[in-house]
RNA sequence: GCCGCCGUAGCUUAGUUGGUAGAGCACCCGGCUGUUAACCGGGCGGUCGUCGGUUCAAACCCGACCAGCGGCGCCA
């Protein structure tokens, strides 16, 4: 037994080799059937006539249908005439299961391939998404293995919010309540105490009723937390993280990306240093791209696209006011005015992808914050005790790996970058 | 939450001024000695989203409901 893109490579030319999976197109003309076979590594096309197929053996084989798993087996050939050039000229088949009319054609409209994801999942194009998605999260974690981290995990529910508490779900526990967590950060910020360097991967669950092309109300949330990383620091080591994903995409994925249809020469441009460019000067930028914006005014989509499009490298937005950050921000001691934070924006009009900065430190600070906010200190009692108990500089950031793979495989919606989306009108499948 | 749009066969869709539904794909049958999303001929397949109204007559006009899509806001 053995893969399609084995059968494919040189050495098994000219032996009897057995291939097991799913038929992609069937055709047969006259007395030869044709039949494309697709496993995980790739399609490769079978031919079969008779006396080496059995006379029953070539009527199935001459009107097998679209998606019937099947076992052949046969000599492989180099042949021009065949795609691939290579084919498996069939003595034996042997099939699992049958079907009758596979509901996905050539025609198909995006509404349609969210109802039968369960089926759509292997098609050679979302298989390509996959395995671009594989390589992003695999990446993602050697990265931070190679540089000394930790991965830890932190419970999915939870009892405070870390960003506003509209967006919480609320869920029924034992008579009381919980929410499902917007964030695992609170918690890495707790484990950096004993081991400095932390990460993980988690989903995030957002109640925001958004429509777009860039939201989902369950998504796939990588962050990083760090003891005696400044702003700076925080986003040296993002850069050198992204460095590291795209270029293992670029090594392990190109025909995947081929075949969904990226432009591989713009991401091979993406390498570091990306651009750092305080919030203050974005307005003057996005000013004299022909937009009105004023100093305090939050970045919305179309802004966002207007001045992602002027990049070609992903570009890090610094020192936003005060207002426009969550609580838990530290204000720069020598601008109190504005956070020492980041977002990473990815270029091409994708917008962000990374949220991060310094983290509060003091005491006092971070109270006083609470209750400008307007935060019951009770709720975070444990957090503010991580600024009692041996405290110190650190910050963190957190990643939307869905919206990463969105704009590495130039994908239209965030939607097509994960198995089974969930947005806030589907849950199936 | 706000604004806009769509719903006809399993899928993609045509359907004029209101006159009772047509195609391509898939599937089935037949043909073809090398197909590349094969091709050619035939066949199967429709509660025109649901309910109500107007009309001699509704896929088409009106109303309500259901389902979904696009954009904004919020964020990753």
């Amino acid at each position: 037994m053995i893969s399609v893109s084995e059968a494919l490579s040189e050495k098994y030319v000219g032996k009897n080799v057995t291939l097991r999976g799913w038929v992609y197109r069937a055709r047969s003309v006259g007395k030869k059937a044709f039949v494309v076979l697709r496993d995980s590594s790739g399609i490769i096309q079978a031919v079969g006539e008779e006396p080496a197929l059995s006379a029953d053996e070539f009527k199935i084989a001459s009107s097998l249908t679209v998606e019937s798993s099947i076992e052949i087996s046969g000599i492989l050939k180099e042949d021009k005439r065949a795609p691939g050039e290579r084919e498996l000229v069939m003595n034996s088949l042997k099939v699992y299961c049958r079907n009758d009319n596979f509901p996905v054609t050539k025609d198909k409209g995006e509404e349609f391939l969210l109802d039968i994801r369960h089926l759509w999942v292997r098609s050679r194009e979302f298989t390509s998404v996959l395995k671009i998605r594989n390589t992003v999260f695999k990446s993602f974690n050697d990265y931070f293995y190679s540089q000394g981290y930790y991965q830890v995990q932190a419970p999915m529910m939870v009892s405070t919010a870390t960003e506003g508490g509209s967006t919480l779900f609320k869920v029924p526990f034992f008579g009381q309540e919980v929410n499902l967590t917007q964030s695992s950060q609170f918690y890495l910020e707790t484990m950096i105490f004993s081991l400095e360097k932390v990460f993980t991967i988690a989903p995030s669950f957002r109640a925001e009723k958004s429509r777009t092309w860039r939201h989902l109300t369950e998504y796939w949330h990588a962050e990083g937390e760090v003891a005696w990383y400044g702003n700076e620091d925080m986003m040296k080591e993002e850069e050198k993280m992204m460095d590291y994903i795209i270029s293992e995409v670029l090594k392990h994925n190109v025909e995947d990306l081929e075949r969904v249809g990226r432009d591989i020469n713009k991401l091979k441009n993406m390498n570091s240093p990306f651009l750092r460019i305080p919030y203050r000067r974005i307005i003057e930028i996005g000013n004299e791209l022909g937009l009105k914006l004023e100093y305090g005014m939050d970045l919305g989509a179309d802004e966002e696209r207007t001045i992602t499009n002027h990049f070609d490298k992903p570009v890090f937005v610094t020192d936003f006011p005060v207002s426009l950050k969550s609580f838990y921000h530290r204000p720069d001691p020598d601008h109190p005015e504005t956070v020492l934070c980041h977002d990473l924006l990815a270029p091409e009009g994708y917008g962000e992808i990374i949220g991060g900065g310094e983290r509060i430190w003091e005491l006092d600070v971070l109270k006083q914050k609470l209750k400008d906010f307007g935060m019951p200190e009770d709720d975070y009692y444990w957090y503010l005790d991580l600024r009692k108990y041996g405290s110190i500089p650190h910050s963190g950031f957190g990643l939307g790996l869905d919206r990463l793979v969105t704009w590495i495989a130039g994908l239209k919606t965030i939607r097509d970058s994960i198995p089974f989306p969930r947005t806030i009108r589907r849950t199936k499948p």
